[in-house]
DNA sequence: CAGGGAGGTTAGCGGTCGTTAACCTTAGGG
DNA sequence: CCCTAAGGTTAACGACCGCTAACCTCCCTG
């Protein structure tokens, strides 16, 4: 499990930190001091511990990408035994999870995504993929009658309203998870009633 | 109606270029040399129609709120009477020809929104706030039984539904529409049985 | 207890950006 | 036929930004 009670490192407290500027000001409109002085250190000593303004980002989003596939394959394999409505369930769930506790980088993750280098963006855009894909996947087993680019489509325009959280109200956790849950299955529904 | 058949001015060359770059790359990702090249002239020109840079993003944000509002208000007032169903519906309609027709738009609308002078934020937010409560008035005549909070919320979310086109791909637009039509009424569906 | 790496500091360089200044060209009206 | 306003141009300024250089200060370890 490896629950982290320790310290963050100055590492995490800057890539933290630089989440939430960059997505309060977006990444052109955050200088490198502004993220120095927010974890209590000037400018120029970010780059004993990154390269380059861009590489923060970078580790950002690919960290992102990379948790919200593997996330969902876990939620696959654990959840699959119990039919391709609960993993649906499941996913929406820990999509949920996600936005409402990482809202800064929820906002990154489809704001800043062409910021990056060649390399950087490319690895992004394949994980991205591979967590629709199967999405995809599992709502044709729920709705075998979407076909595919429907099916795709409809989980981009669920991704939209899942990450709708930034511009939400805070009515308690629970509530906002409860009624977002229910819009995406409604959403899902509509498309396979179709 | 005053149906626009002339040429646009250059004025108008300008805010639409301007959008797609402001879109595409952020609003301190564009530098104004840039936009002057994509409609022929060169940077410093853009004075002629405008004080500066901000005035762009001003003009372009605050257009969209008010047309947003106002497209919305005469909905109101056109399907009032053929109940509050079908103005929902409409509602729908024309948010979902908004996200279609204006993609850069619709982008920078909830993405450069605090890049703008107080003045002007204040006033975008303002028309915003119209146009959310005007859709938070259908939907709760729609659905009695939701309460004000939850009906804002899911009104924020289906924005975020209905917004999410620039990821979506191009099968057609009267395809895409229905099915971004379906599934907002099926979110707002699954609000309002809970 | 020397010494070296980890993690800071400030000064400053080179490039870019928004904006202004100064000047030029053209079309239309008295 | 001038003259003015509209709409361009290039040059350049000042501010800012990402990043490097040079230096300092601990703390840990052999």
């Amino acid at each position: 499990m490896a629950t982290r009670t320790d310290a963050p490192t100055r590492r995490e407290q800057i890539l933290k930190e630089a989440a939430r500027l960059f997505a309060e000001r977006g990444f052109h409109g955050v200088g490198v001091d502004e993220i120095g002085a927010a974890v209590g250190i000037s400018g120029p000593g970010l780059y004993r511990h990154f390269p380059g303004k861009d590489a923060m980002l970078a580790e950002l989003l690919v960290g992102i990408s990379d948790s919200l596939l593997t996330g969902a394959k876990r939620r696959l394999a654990e959840d699959g035994a119990a039919g391709a409505e609960a993993v649906l369930d499941s996913l929406i769930e820990g999509h949920i999870d996600f936005a409402l506790d990482d809202r800064p980088l929820i906002t990154l993750h489809d704001r800043e995504l062409d910021r990056l280098r060649d390399a950087d963006r490319k690895m992004v855009r394949q994980l991205q993929r591979q967590y629709v894909e199967l999405w995809v996947g599992v709502l044709r087993e729920v709705y075998p009658a979407v076909a595919e680019p429907a099916a795709r489509s409809a989980v981009h325009s669920v991704f939209g309203l899942l990450n709708s959280t930034p511009h939400l109200g805070r009515p308690g956790r629970a509530v906002t998870a409860s009624l977002l849950h229910r819009m995406a299955r409604g959403a899902f529904a509509a498309v396979g009633e179709a």
